[in-house]
DNA sequence: ACACAAAACTTGTTTAAACAAATTTTAAAA
DNA sequence: TTTTAAAATTTGTTTAAACAAGTTTTGTGT
């Protein structure tokens, strides 16, 4: 159901409000007003105005209106928002992407690994370790846990490409639900071996879990950041429930 | 209008997700079951499993059901999450929090300020300086920026207990929304004066923007933490949009 | 000119209904 | 028994309508 007319209301808001057709602080049309711009009811409307909340781009306030609070940002480093691979963060970014495989091994989960990742002890993983350079500067070590069962015949081709396209086009999993946790943590030796690290003596640690669509967690992963480059954005709204 | 219904379907079934009542991976009773157990419409009953979607506690999985990917975590140090203020967070995480106020200053936007926070230059502020304790291990350095306009009458008291409270019980205002960046940065002098870093020689830095509900961005907060208690959790879901 | 009340307008919540799309279950047929 | 088709179940999208709650505008009366 790609083609929901909610998402295109959404879309072409957002371009609006990218293209600076709002002005910063402007109220958007009224939601009565944009029914009859778009030809759909209410709802649809209140629908993408409302993914346009959690993105940060509006706000809307009761009895006055939804206002504009967007504000372009200067993406000058690695910037990260929601599921997204790191191929597809560099090109969002406008860099160039490189990967590197340092490892791909096959193991089975013992305690320690399963109390890391939250795979239950005797699954069949991958264990692939990349590094991920970003216009020739290596930035990112990142060490995947992935379930077997759902992530076949992983080669170091494609872990090379991007494990997220094969996924998606070839094996049809699609990806729904990642619990991040972010952290600082020492650099160990692999860290400062393939990283610049400069002056830092830590890095910044991103771990997550992932879901497919079936609801089950097929992906442990744990990035490790260069500190300089690293860069996490967010957006919260305070629920009233 | 806090006497939602959907709210409090929400409270209910977050609680008895909480609880253990579902097992993990277990499926929800079926949206039409929910709807004769709370006597309510559907669209009601969907809008309080929206909620827990964002949350990370279930997923929904079309033409199946709705299933609980809930599990607890170990949080044994300090979490941040959604929006709150330092003392709610501490009581979460069943900590004594502790304040001290550094430095309470009113001071005018320059182009240096305005170009750090997001404040146009020459808006009126208040500047506090505050250290955050945790079980009286010094935790976390906050830097505030606060438009006067909004946040009236700003005293010591006031920043050493909660500004939030104030904000909230006191002048009415109410917090939507906030934009944050996360980052690492290199320790200052400041921060090795006050927070016991160790070995370390950076901190998580969290950075945000904060609005009342008028669409005014009213505070502008830095707040450097003491990397081995910092932990940022986050759920993230893939867009089809 | 000012104050106050009424009306109009805005977003927020809830219900009801219909259909689409994906999955599971059931039943029939081979 | 196995396969296949139909039915039932489940979540996803959209519409329409009514009322609540907050804000702004309008208009009336003094």
């Amino acid at each position: 159901m790609p083609k929901a007319k909610y998402a295109d209301i959404y879309k072409d808001l957002k371009s609006k409000i990218e293209a600076g057709e709002y002005e910063f602080q402007e109220l958007l049309p009224s939601e009565n007003h944009l029914v009859l711009a778009y030809d759909c009811s209410r709802n649809t409307i209140r629908r993408a105005i409302s993914a346009l909340v959690t993105d940060g781009y509006v706000q809307t306030m009761q009895g006055k209106g939804v206002r504009n609070i967007f504000q372009p940002t200067s993406r000058t480093s690695f910037t990260i928002g929601g599921i997204e691979s790191f191929k597809e963060s560099a090109i969002r970014n406008h860099q160039t992407p490189r990967t590197e495989v340092l490892c791909l091994t096959e193991l089975t989960a013992d305690i320690k690994i399963s109390d890391r990742t939250g795979f239950p002890v005797g699954s069949e993983l991958y264990y692939v370790q990349r590094l991920h350079y970003l216009d020739e500067k290596a930035l990112i070590i990142n060490h995947n846990y992935f379930l077997k069962d759902v992530v076949t015949n992983l080669t170091e081709e494609i872990a090379e490409n991007s494990v997220y396209e094969y996924l998606e086009n070839v094996l049809h999993v699609s990806i729904v639900t990642s619990k991040r946790t972010m952290t600082v943590e020492k650099m160990t030796e692999i860290d400062e071996k393939y990283l610049d690290l400069g002056d830092y003596n830590c890095l910044a640690v991103v771990s997550s879990q992932t879901y497919n669509s079936d609801g089950i967690m097929f992906e442990y992963t744990q990035s490790r950041h260069r500190p300089d480059y690293f860069r996490f954005q967010d957006n919260a709204t305070r629920r009233t429930l």
